[in-house]
RNA sequence: GGGGGAGUAGCUCAACGGAUAGAGCAGCGGUUUUCUAAACCGUUGGUUGCGGGUUCGAUUCCCGCCUUCCCUGCCA
């Protein structure tokens, strides 16, 4: 029997294809596959309950039916068997699947030893992995919308998130064979501007001469802006007139803009070197000015919007929140009084370049909890919008995330008081990271090039990683003992895993891959917790996919790294016997390869010597 | 007022309506002349905030409370 990548995926196709002859299934009958406590099975389909509950029928009749009709399949190998309590039992010989029925109508699946040594053949390295898992978005063209940072500001610990879990979003999309576009969508065209302008000119301040690490300078503007328009309204006029003429192309306001988007976006790209992000398109705000005016014709000419207030803006009545006569009428405002546009009509105007010059299939937005709101506001009006003038409708996906919060449990703010700064937070990581291996290194003979290579891995990752493993709704305080603890679920140890395979395949002169000849079937319970684990790794990139949350392909790797540590320990790999050597050997390769490949989603760099 | 998040072991967190709610850290007890001990093995620890409901089955879904954080039209 030739094996999916996703053996859960092909087990689910195929009790669809067993329900279909069966008249006591429907249409709507889902199977429910999904990895199976190990005490059952590898796995096990729960969907028959479900069904059996609808149709008011019983589960165990449905179940016994469909598992009769499913080994009757051409191309499936399973033979029913009795549940036993504790271990259940392993396929006969030559049968791919045990099939157990168990409790109120569960069906469990039992691989064979014959299955794991297949299906760790065909898929031998992260080239196999891409290659079955490629068929999951078979070319989809999805538009990924990060990190975004805002112009004219220092990146600080607030800039985390957006680069750390949109870059593993769009590596995990892109691998499950989607095409993916990182577009930068940067915050180049905000009111700061008329504020900074404003404060710029006031202070006679020449940006050319600023050198480049202008930011500070910068921010040293906009801080001074700031107050002095609180001190006085006359200034805040001016700000909005230096604004408007920044939107009307005046060319002084023009040129001073650009030299701030231009010193920004140098200090940017090595943030970005330095984070593995490369956004394959930067276009900004600045880039959709030209195209709002359409935004506002169509969507006046639909009836979408209309004025409010001096205001343009779009009322979702339907919705509760944003109705237009609730206490706090709460619309969406795409046009501002004195006629700027906002971040409502740039983005609408944006969905709408992705969908006509990207043929956008899917646009995924990686943002702050705050701005949910926004988003669901954007999503009605474009599902209206585009309803009315008959255009091509793309999946929306709004991708939020917690706010990092510091010691005493309150947002770390970027305005007030100090922040933390991005580089000065990973140098510091890479620092302890340093201190950490010179205390625990097993590689005493390592270079310094080595060694400085080794900690800008394990301190980077171990705050990307820290960042990643826990599920992205929720806040989490900021703190070095938590973010640089090296123990547990943490990206050092799963380096480190990763580490001593390569470690022995050196020792044994192997490269991965090789060495695996004449393996004999796995014997022991560690080899082959181990071997179940490998071929749950589909499984921990459906999930992570299915609702964009990387965490579910955090906790798989730190299981399959605790999977082959316990096998490590338990089982010898260079042992006299070829045969076994050589299924370890296997187990080891097949281990780095998940364990490689996984850490790579994660943007996590692997090595090879800790 | 409206909306969203969180509430699970001492702490930090998992758990796609499924089987006896799991990890890590901390604690306790073991393991190393043997492939990287940043490791492994064992163990202690729970009324899943409270009260109802839905059903074969609820941490998960529904209703009502409690605590807490955040958002709530012209910044993004």
């Amino acid at each position: 029997m030739a094996l999916s990548f996703d053996l859960g995926r092909q087990l689910d196709a195929q009790l669809r294809q067993a329900a279909e002859g069966l008249a006591a299934f429907s249409n709507d009958f889902a199977p429910e596959v999904r990895p199976a406590d190990p005490r059952f099975g590898d796995f096990q389909a729960n969907g028959v309950l479900a069904f059996a509950k609808k149709a008011k029928a019983n589960p165990r009749q449905l179940a016994t039916q469909l598992v009769d009709a499913l080994i009757a399949l051409d191309g499936f190998s399973g033979a029913l068997v009795q549940p036993k309590k504790g271990e259940p039992t392993p396929p006969p010989n030559g049968i791919d699947y045990s099939i157990e029925i168990a409790g109120p109508g569960f069906i469990n699946f039992r691989a064979s030893t014959g299955v794991l040594a297949q299906w760790l053949g065909d898929f031998r390295d992260e080239d196999a992995f891409k290659k079955g898992a490629s068929s999951r978005f078979e070319g989809r063209k999805i538009i990924i919308d990060y990190p975004s940072p805002n112009t004219a500001k220092q990146m600080h610990i607030g800039h985390l998130r957006p680069m750390v879990i949109g870059e593993a979003v769009a590596r995990i999309l892109e691998f499950c064979g989607a095409n993916v576009i990182r577009d930068n969508h940067i915050g180049d065209w905000g009111t700061n501007f008329g504020t900074l302008i404003m404060a710029i000119k006031r202070e006679g301040v020449d940006l050319g001469a600023l050198g480049d690490n202008g930011l500070p300078e910068i921010e040293r503007l906009y801080k001074l802006g700031t107050a002095l328009e609180k001190e006085d309204p006359a200034v805040r006029d001016i700000s909005r007139n230096e604004l408007v003429q920044l939107q009307q192309g005046d060319a002084e306001n023009t040129a001073i803009w650009q030299q701030i988007v231009a010193l920004t976006n140098l200090v940017f790209e090595k943030t970005y070197a330095r984070m593995g992000v490369t956004p394959d398109v930067t276009l900004g705000e600045s880039f959709y000015c030209d195209k709002v005016d359409r935004i506002y014709t169509e969507l006046t000419e639909c009836g979408i919007a209309e004025e409010s207030d001096g205001a343009l803006v779009v009322w979702h009545d339907e919705v509760k929140k944003f109705a237009r006569d609730n206490e706090r009428p709460y619309p969406f405002n795409i046009r501002k009084q004195d006629g700027a546009s906002n971040y409502g009509s740039t983005d609408l105007a944006t969905v709408l370049y992705r969908v006509e010059h990207f043929k956008a299939d899917e646009i995924v937005y990686i943002t702050g909890g705050p701005q949910q709101d926004h988003f669901e506001q954007l999503f009605l009006t474009v599902d209206k919008w585009f309803t009315c003038k008959d255009y091509s409708k793309p999946q929306l996906e709004h991708v939020w995330f917690g706010t990092i919060l510091g010691e005493d449990g309150k947002a770390i703010r970027t305005r007030s008081g100090e922040s933390i700064q991005l580089a000065s937070l990973l140098d510091e990581a890479v620092a302890r990271a340093s201190k950490m291996a010179a205390e625990k290194t097993k590689s005493p003979d390592l270079t310094d090039e080595e060694k400085a290579a080794i900690a800008e891995a394990v301190g980077v990752g171990a705050v990307r990683y820290a960042d990643l493993s826990q599920n992205r709704t929720q806040d989490y305080v900021f703190a070095w003992d938590k973010l640089l603890a090296f123990e547990g679920n943490t990206a050092p140890y799963l380096q480190m895993q990763g580490a001593r395979i390569h470690s022995i395949l050196r020792k044994l002169g192997l490269q991965p891959g090789e060495g695996e000849e004449g393996a004999s079937a796995l014997e022991t319970d560690t080899e082959l917790a181990l071997a179940r684990k490998l071929l749950n790794f589909p499984v921990a990139l459906e999930m992570a996919i299915s609702d964009l949350r990387p965490h579910h392909l955090c906790t798989y790797l730190f299981e399959l790294a605790g999977a082959f540590s316990s096998f490590f320990s338990a089982d010898h790999v260079m042992v006299d016997e070829p045969d076994i050597k050589a299924r370890r050997v296997m187990l080891c390769a097949r281990t780095l390869a998940a364990l490689e490949t996984g850490l790579h989603l994660l943007g996590i760099q692997t090595l090879q010597r800790m």
